[in-house]
DNA sequence: CGGGATCCAATGAGATACTG
DNA sequence: CAGTATCTCATTGGATCCCG
């Protein structure tokens, strides 16, 4: 049997919905697992500049899989939480880690060969 | 509890793994499911290029996730299979779409607003 | 502290033309 | 048919400086 010439039409774009293999996306997802987490707090780990970080926090925001809460004070405090949607993305992203952990050996003996 | 700063340390390169989530790596492994297919078969249904074709191919075939078998043939005949490793990405391949097909709907409803 | 503004480098990927 | 060779462009992400 030959291919559906119109296999991948209905994927609206041609990128997956979530951008679940972007730089970003899914670190901030762990990173936000155990709660609400501030900006500075995100930084030090993914070792991310801020421009980056705004940018790819926003964009999630967006998509409604995490919401920003800044609170009035001064110097300035704001907080990210996942939303009940983002935190659906842990389980695709749990079957994504068990992938990489059973079969990264393999990978990189077919890399260095 | 504050984040651990080398969370992410042990991750080797920055990226994951195996690029799970660029353009085009998912889909290829989606047009070689049910058996091998040719270059020119693979060009129709994903709308790529040639030079982009053959340059994911490559990676793919060093990462061990599909063989490439020529025959040496006129005119040339180049047949694309999956690998058992490269058979074993169709699983978390599933939970993302899985989760696209779930979600969607939520994610395009949070965008426009 | 939590950004915004600006500039810049690397990468991915498309278009086109050519070939064994 | 199955590529290769160039060229070009758009996007991502990094560096640096500045601000309320």
């Amino acid at each position: 049997m030959t291919l559906d010439p119109d296999l991948f039409s209905d994927c609206g774009t041609d990128r997956p919905l979530i951008r679940i293999g972007d730089k970003w996306t899914m670190k901030i997802i762990v990173c936000l697992r155990d709660g609400p987490r501030r900006f500075g707090e995100l930084i030090v780990p993914l070792r991310i500049t801020a421009k980056v970080l705004t940018e790819s926090l926003r964009a999630m925001e967006r998509d409604g899989l995490l919401t920003r809460t800044a609170y009035g004070e001064n110097p300035p405090r704001v907080e990210y939480a996942l939303t009940p949607l983002g935190r659906t993305l842990l389980e695709p992203l749990a079957a994504i880690c068990a992938w990489s952990a059973a079969h990264q050996p393999e990978v990189l003996r077919a890399r260095s060969a």
